[in-house]
DNA sequence: TCGTGGGTTAGAATGAATCTAATCCTATCG
DNA sequence: CGATAGGATTAGATTCATTCTAACCCACGA
């Protein structure tokens, strides 16, 4: 179920250009990845132009802000864009450092914290660290 | 239910020192708390020995170490320092940037997720993140 | 052809956290 | 009581992820 890198930019309202869509195709490949920015620039490396980190960062925030993809931190370190944008939780394996989905219909979660009222829900995040 | 500071520390096998002393003075005073470092070293202004910032993050990795406290990194910004170590999640309240404790007791979460075989739970982090 | 403005860039700057090597304490031993 | 060994503490440098800045490039329209 793979679409156009170029059609997914242009209806996510993004002009498309070279690193745009080589960073579109390669995170939009069919497959559902979880990438660290070294990773993307690892990738990239493989294709054409090479972007700056700079552009990267700029491009994969664009992404995030475009609903395109979510970005995922845990510890202090660095920062995984994932290519999953429908609510789902997380799985980290600390020992290969690899985040892996959770479907929303795997869990169920009943009770809801008490909250202010007027307070909205932003998002609901859940990570299982498991370790071997 | 306020218990000495210096017995604290006893109990957790660290030697008793003027900067581990008045951390853990202003840390379990009976209020279970969020701090970030800078709040702590506002808080070490006030007393008698204002430690460097090295030392401050020594003692409270130390502290996490010894199970004294938790630490609570969400986003890419500066940690947060949680004195309640018993399992329970978070609210994170966008506008105030302000964390809050929900008891595990709140939320009920039924299924797991699949994981290989031999692999063990570490920890299940949930945050509630909410604004206005 | 000349601008205009968005895209891209290298390199500097920021902020959190850690590392290093020197210095300070302090409990213990002679 | 004084020497000393080893942990505690420190300032400052360092690392790492990320963002900022100011210049440059380039496609497109007047």
């Amino acid at each position: 179920m793979r679409t156009g890198a170029a059609s997914i930019l242009e209806s996510a309202g993004i002009q498309p250009t070279r690193i745009r869509l080589a960073l579109a195709d390669y995170l939009f490949d069919g497959e559902h990845k979880h990438v660290t920015v070294q990773e993307a620039l690892e990738a990239l490396k493989r294709k054409r132009h090479l972007p700056s980190l700079a552009s990267l960062y700029n491009t994969l925030n664009e992404f995030c802000r475009a609903g395109l993809i979510r970005k995922v931190t845990l510890d202090g370190g660095a920062a995984w864009f994932d290519t999953r944008t429908e609510p789902h939780y997380h799985v980290f394996h600390e020992d290969e450092c690899r985040l892996e989905d959770i479907p929303v219909a795997a869990l169920k979660i009943t009770g809801r914290p008490k909250l202010p009222k007027g307070s909205i829900v932003r998002s609901v995040e859940i990570v299982f660290r498991v370790a071997k």
